[in-house]
DNA sequence: CTTTTATATGAACGGTTAATCATATGATAA
DNA sequence: TTATCATATGATTAACCGTTCATATAAAAG
């Protein structure tokens, strides 16, 4: 009967779920990168480097914060390898290494305008 | 010089992100989502979900977590509506409402087979 | 070598949040 | 109605994290 069907079909669902799942190791990095760009601050940062390298007192102006807190970000994303860095004279630049990820946060600001 | 057609980019470019740079609150937004996908435990119930409802006793089975966990991690996930339940019978079934977050998510997974 | 400029670091504080435990709710079956 | 099954809730605790302030480093300019 009906209702069999559905426990059935939901048991197989359960089923290849569990078949699907990534590892702990996958789900937590995942994870992490997650939480790497869900800090407006960090997001701020990572928009104000989408266009190109930026040294850190312009990134300080683009997401209007104060230097320390901004540095202290950009440690957190060039540990979760999402931003790189380099020295041009008395500036340090610094720039996009992830695009993965950029993908992504470009992907959800469109999904902003469908709602 | 050299030197100071870099500096002048760097300004443009800082122009550029301060002119694209999302609202605060559009930032917000789009952190919240990344954060509600960035705990271990939401990640896992949504990827179980991906593959069509479920209740709540087999999603915990599904996430290898307990009971009270899941509720309380549902009910985020409802309350950002990322699911959405109905009832059927005694049981609760779960199931995605933004399809949006799910398609980040898939592609998150994709790009870990990247590297 | 000393000063200045640009950036990084460390410690402390406050806020947020996930897990747990115990209990409550609410629908169904007996 | 009472008992049972499925799920939700509230309070508590512990861990984590972002910001701030003060200070350190390190390259470059004088």
């Amino acid at each position: 009967m009906k209702v069999c069907d559905e426990e059935d079909l939901h048991e197989a669902r359960l089923k290849d779920a569990l078949e699907k799942m990534p590892s702990d190791g996958q789900i937590e990095e995942m994870g992490n990168r997650f939480k790497s760009i869900s800090e407006p601050s960090r997001l701020k940062i990572l928009l104000a480097l989408a266009g190109g390298e930026l040294c850190v007192d312009h990134i300080v102006e683009a997401v209007v914060g104060n230097q320390s807190a901004v540095s202290h970000q950009l440690k957190t994303l060039k540990a979760a390898r999402i931003v790189k860095c380099r020295r041009s004279g008395k500036k340090i630049l610094y720039s996009i290494s992830d695009w993965h990820v950029m993908t992504i946060i470009e992907l959800a600001k469109e999904h902003l305008n469908c709602e």
